[in-house]
RNA sequence: CGGGGCGUGGCUCAGUCCGGUUAGAGCGCUGCGUUCGGGACGCAGAGGUCGGAGGUUCAAAUCCUCUCGCCCCGACCA
């Protein structure tokens, strides 16, 4: 392609509505255009980016046998009412006006429906299906560019098996895979244990970009090799446990301290044997849940520990009417309701606790929650805090923020039971299939490379993501000599199936030239000019290194694909 | 959905508080000429109902009301 016939809309000044990295070098490289909130089109260059990423993304499926599809993203309503998961949506879910269709979020429901009608017996599994293809998801609030849009590209794959041992191989399968396209990818990136959230299922794990302009936090020590995010992830903090002298509860005056800090200072307390009360409504049933002194309460632990499907804090009315007191002074005794109480595993057995009196301005002391509370569960509900130990070696985990570019789950039985997809085993026997869902934002690993690879000057493209492969510089294009190489060089390239861009501007100056250059980022950049010509040579310039070499101009082909076939490497 | 910010030529922005010539700048764009290895220069041009609607006023980009859109923080996130 020449720069001369090319849509390449770059731009020199910074977007004023981008804030993000990836974003800012997407727009200024002319890759895409905000076409309304979470809306974006992809133009010549980020689209031939785009269709790399595919490409490597179904190889690599089609390496694990996976078989391509392409769903319809309109869908009839009652498909996903037969999963109740036009409910679970909600308002995340387009809905046609015209017609009682949705446009798919996912595609568990349509593969399901597939999957009941045509496989009935166990020889017909295992199968592996995907597609890649546009998800439309009615986000409140699209941000980071293509990060979070409301239009999206989804490499969407799907297991069906009949056992549990089969799910586990796809699984891994596909865990394989994932790892081989985020590599050939150029990406760095970890593997989290992860929450299955509203998806349902039996395990899950994320595929992590670590990026401070991530939406996921995650907990990870790197020798031991833990990971896992902050929604499920565990350290080994010391239970509070008991202390000896065990006197009655006792009721004492707080009238100052409504924190746990305020408590511990006013009264010199030990943050942990403060049991800090808090109030959840879940799915419509309020519970009282008692943390150890500062610990966060994780709402994703507490959901999945109730298994429920909505979780959020109670009102301060709502806590006066069920407890007697208001937030500060809350505690498991003399409770105004007999509201259920649980507690984090941390206070599991634990006494010599200070907890609030269910009566403003009081707090109980000497609280043994064995013998004075009436906790009907322990889980861990905790947020884990940078700096606790691993559980797996009790190293010190680091909490960074990352960006979540593929999620692999173990879905069991959960659609095909709701959606009626049986088969009959060697003994004719009828079982729910048992899928496995899997998932890559592909624009997200487009962004997350940017993200990962990029100087001020602009994006440095590893070759397998890269729009083109070369970049020729021609300067001074209205020189005979000049353009004569260029346009040998080029179609030397060209007709070693090298990827090459030629700009043959004539009206702008070199600074320009290389600038855009730099901010388009292809690995490799090759510089015609007179200078260099008299001597026959061409040079060459590395953009991930800024290296630059002199050679000549019938070699100029060769070193380029030595070069790109290093860079490849790395 | 709560909080904050912003909407003025293609882009980045000034002007708005305190209403008053013909609404400006830089970049980009068109034409001509010069220049040509790190975002060149001269000359001549084109391009804006100041997001939209209503109102106040002799007079509105500027004040008031409503509305639409975009961005950021939070909530949410299969």
């Amino acid at each position: 392609m020449r720069v001369t016939k090319a849509f390449l809309p770059t731009l020199k000044e910074i977007p004023s509505d981008a804030t993000m990295i990836s974003h800012r070098l997407m727009l200024r490289a002319g890759m895409i255009r905000l076409l309304g909130a979470g809306i974006y089109s992809f133009l010549p260059l980020g689209y031939r980016a785009l269709k790399k990423a595919i490409q490597i993304i179904r190889e690599e499926m089609d390496a694990i046998g996976a078989q391509e599809f392409h769903l319809p993203a309109l869908n009839p309503v009652e498909v996903w009412d037969e999963t109740g998961r036009t409910e679970a949506f909600g308002d995340t879910m387009f809905h046609i006006k015209n017609r009682p269709y949705v446009l798919a979020p996912t595609h568990e429901e349509i593969i399901t429906s597939i999957a009941r009608s045509f496989v009935k017996s166990y020889k017909d599994m295992p199968q592996a299906w995907y597609q890649i293809q546009e998800k439309f998801r009615n986000e409140p609030r699209p941000r980071s560019g293509v990060i979070r849009s409301r239009q999206f590209t989804m490499k969407d794959s799907y297991s069906l098996d009949a056992t549990w041992e089969g799910l586990d191989q796809s699984y891994e399968m596909h865990s394989r895979a994932y790892h081989r396209i985020y590599q050939r990818c150029g990406l760095n990136f970890f593997v989290v244990g992860a929450s299955s959230g509203a998806m349902g299922g039996t395990g899950s794990q994320e595929f992590m970009v670590e990026s401070d302009a991530g939406e996921d936090v995650c907990a990870m020590n790197d020798e031991s090799g833990y990971a896992a995010n902050l929604e499920v992830a565990t350290s080994r903090v010391p239970p509070v446990g008991r202390v000896e002298e065990n006197p009655p509860a006792e009721k004492f005056a707080t009238p100052e301290a409504r924190t746990i800090d305020e408590l511990v200072e006013q009264f010199g307390l030990v943050e942990e044997r403060c049991a800090k009360a808090l109030v959840y409504i879940v799915d419509n049933s309020p519970y009282l849940i008692f943390m150890a002194g500062n610990d966060q309460l994780n709402e994703s632990k507490l959901q999945a520990a109730l298994g429920a499907n909505e979780v959020r804090p109670a009102r301060d009315d709502e806590l006066g009417e069920l407890t007697g007191a208001d937030a500060g002074s809350i505690g498991p005794i003399n409770l105004k309701t007999n509201v259920p109480q649980i507690a984090d595993q941390r206070l599991e057995h634990a006494n010599g606790l200070v907890s609030g009196a269910n009566e403003n301005g009081y707090h109980f002391r000497n609280i043994d929650f064995d013998r004075d509370a009436k906790i009907t569960a322990y889980y861990d509900l905790r947020t884990v805090q940078e700096g606790e130990p691993d559980p797996l070696g009790g190293r010190p985990l680091r909490v960074v923020r990352a960006i979540e570019v593929g999620h692999i789950f173990k879905l069991g039985t959960k659609y095909s039971e709701a959606m009626g997809a049986t088969f009959l085993d060697e003994n004719g026997k009828t079982h729910p299939i048992i899928m496995g869902s899997y998932g890559i934002g592909v624009e997200r690993i487009l962004a997350c490379h940017i993200e990962q690879s990029h100087d001020e000057k602009g994006i440095i493209w590893h070759p397998a993501l890269a729009p083109y492969h070369v970049h020729i510089i021609a300067l001074k294009m209205q020189s005979a000599e000049v353009a004569a190489a260029a346009e040998d060089i080029y179609a030397r390239l060209a007709g070693e199936n090298v990827e090459v861009l030629l700009d043959d501007r004539t009206n702008v100056s070199a600074g320009f030239k290389f600038n855009d250059a730099d901010l388009l980022g292809f690995p490799v950049q090759v510089v015609v000019g007179e200078r260099n010509l008299k001597d026959g040579k061409a040079e060459i310039k590395v953009r991930k290194t800024g290296e630059r070499e002199k050679v000549r101009i019938e070699e100029v082909v060769t070193r380029c694909q030595e070069l790109l076939g290093e860079l490849a490497q790395a």
